[in-house]
DNA sequence: TTGCGTTAGCGAAAGAATTCGCTAAAAAGA
DNA sequence: TCTTTTTAGCGAATTCTTTCGCTAACGCAA
């Protein structure tokens, strides 16, 4: 029977988002250095993954420009928050509050961090 | 070229494991019950999903028993984990705090998921 | 023991994701 | 312009995942 389609991105493609991300818009060119770095892998591939990804809907890309340039559809946030929320679900059986537990123990969260993340703890006190 | 194997359990594979971490050890039988729920698939699926996973480790099954017992190899926790630290790294560029705090910022925790945040992060900083 | 429902196991089909070779179009350089 | 390099696109091969049909083995009850 069908299989209904996974909705997250894969590995893979994570990796080529993560390019995009942190330097957006770019050329194949770019994201193909590192994905060879990453990966080994050929150029034809890294062309590929991308007009698979542009036929899902994961990316954008500008043909006006000489070499096209690309960009995610979807920010950063929002995609770690769909992930998480995945995770939250299919291992934490919904508790978030495990699932930060879990992320805080397995860390070495730096001062600044704790600091930070104590911030928002006040923050959503207050909004109750 | 080859590829790597992917080292975290697939959506369907979760789905099994979330039963066995719920109620260890159990048979088919049980199993199938729920993945039958939640996606209408045959026995026999079940069945070959749990023999795939068995040979892949992910899985362990005492055959003196009739049914079979299947029990998860790794619990929840060190799952979880390994799934978090995979996010972690290419979502948030190995920032446990961005996650963390993405992580809080689009849920509704209750006032005792906070205390018992807030408590973890009071140990972490002690610890230093 | 015989018969029936439950449990196991296989191999093969169908679906996805990833890889690349080969070809061509475009841009850059000589 | 002619040559070389960079960029795009396709189709096909591979590998991995998920699904199921068919068959056999098992355990229980009549």
């Amino acid at each position: 029977m069908p299989r209904p389609q996974s909705s997250s991105p894969t590995d893979t493609e994570l990796q080529i988002l993560r390019v995009l991300w942190n330097h957006q818009p770019c050329g194949v060119g770019e994201i193909h250095e590192q994905l060879h770095n990453a990966k080994g892998t050929n150029y034809s591939t890294t062309v590929k993954m991308l007009s698979v990804m542009l036929a899902k809907g994961l990316v954008r890309r500008d043909e006006t420009k000489r070499p096209h340039l690309y960009r995610a559809i979807w920010t950063r946030e929002r995609t770690g928050k769909s992930l998480l929320k995945t995770i939250t679900k299919k291992v934490y059986e919904g508790s978030v509050s495990s699932l930060v537990l879990q992320a805080l123990s397995s860390s070495k969260a730096s001062a600044e961090d704790i600091e930070q993340i104590r911030k928002i703890l006040e923050e959503m006190e207050k909004r109750k």
